[in-house]
DNA sequence: TAGATTGTTAATCGATTAACAATC
DNA sequence: TAGATTGTTAATCGATTAACAATC
């Protein structure tokens, strides 16, 4: 179904194929040529075509594609089809308000538990639940069948933490922390570093001043 | 000094030097080569000096380059010598996370005004300012002398709100909300999908399962 | 001067686009 | 059947890596 090694490259356009068919989904469009979503999307008919058939045939000569099934198998291939139970670690601003965001339950993941390191947050609710201390992660992801945590905590906490999660074998880490975290192959880590994106979009804001 | 044009991907990786160059700068080291570099980056050291050439020679045949001096000079291309005054549209969690962060500021950004549609979070307090109406913006916006918009809120309003930041001929925008803005070419947008990257991480944790 | 390391050119690799035969 | 549009191969483009002359 799958090719050996799909590059990072088309997974990351992956989820914006998926936002563009939930809309046509919800436009009530049966079906869609390569032609006319690349006039949507911006992008070239050619590498929609090429994307989809890394997974295998999804379309049908002559017709397009059905939205509805191609909709349901690009969900499947990101997995979306699974549940996925997080923890957050760090209940700062940023982790309490991830916590709070209902969207991501809809897509399957629900978050089971909220840590941090300091007394003053421990014990206090954040959405409907008691925020843990990070002592008791461990325990916490073997008994709740946690795969994935969310690390929304300063770089030096992130980095010690990391090795607690790889100890656990857990499955994924996705990372808020401005570090770069060492773990093995087998853990992957998606990284969501703010300022390099806030450093990005100063770059081009001031790229053609003279 | 600095070529014509910077390609993407050449872009996206200066944070990365600049937040490791901040580091060996911590550490009290003065000088690096791109080799020495390329082993705790993980990149290659083609990579690294090709990279760097874009904006012209940093470094001296023999000795590697100074730190100090890389540093700052990265930190001048991605803007950070400049002061950006930015607001944020959204007083959500997110919204107010973004708002209380304090990072940013030392990096030369910082929130002016924080804004949203919602009566019963209007005149609300969020560190030390009002949450303001956003019919209020473009005014805000031009009595501020804001650069930097920052949408924190659903797509629908995001949309709308978009359209009264062209008419503010606003620099930039960081945009939060899951839906691909329409504005011109002389307004740079910045996307931060967070639920795109946690599909990502979907995928990845299941690529290699059978 | 000799050693080290850059800046830069050339070679390789991979990703995008174009083209078109296959087929619904 | 004729028209439309995919799946797929080939051509192009761009990015990465290797190599080495320049030079500190």
């Amino acid at each position: 179904m799958q090719d050996k090694n799909i590059s990072q490259v088309v997974i990351s356009r992956l989820p914006r194929y998926f936002r563009y068919l939930g809309d046509l989904k919800d436009e009530g469009l049966e079906r869609i040529s390569s032609g006319e979503l690349s006039k949507r999307m911006n992008v070239t008919a050619s590498q929609i075509r090429q994307d989809f058939n890394h997974f295998g045939g999804f379309g049908q000569q002559g017709y397009g594609y059905n939205v509805n099934y191609l909709y349901d198998e690009i969900g499947k291939i990101l997995g979306l089809d699974k549940r996925h139970n997080l923890v957050i670690i760090g209940a700062g601003n940023l982790g309490q308000a991830l916590a709070n965001y209902m969207n991501f339950e809809k897509r399957g993941f629900f978050v089971k538990g909220i840590f941090d390191c300091k007394e003053s947050i421990i014990g206090t609710q954040v959405r409907d639940m008691k925020v843990k201390d990070t002592s008791e992660i461990a325990s916490f992801i073997k008994d709740n069948n946690i795969d994935i945590a969310v690390l929304t905590l300063p770089k030096q906490g992130a980095t010690e933490i990391a090795k607690v999660l790889v100890e656990c074998n857990i499955s994924g880490i996705w990372n808020f922390a401005h570090v770069d975290l060492d773990v093995p192959d087998s853990i992957y880590v998606e990284n969501v570093h703010l300022s390099d994106s806030l450093m990005k979009l100063s770059f081009k804001i001031h790229e053609n001043e003279e």
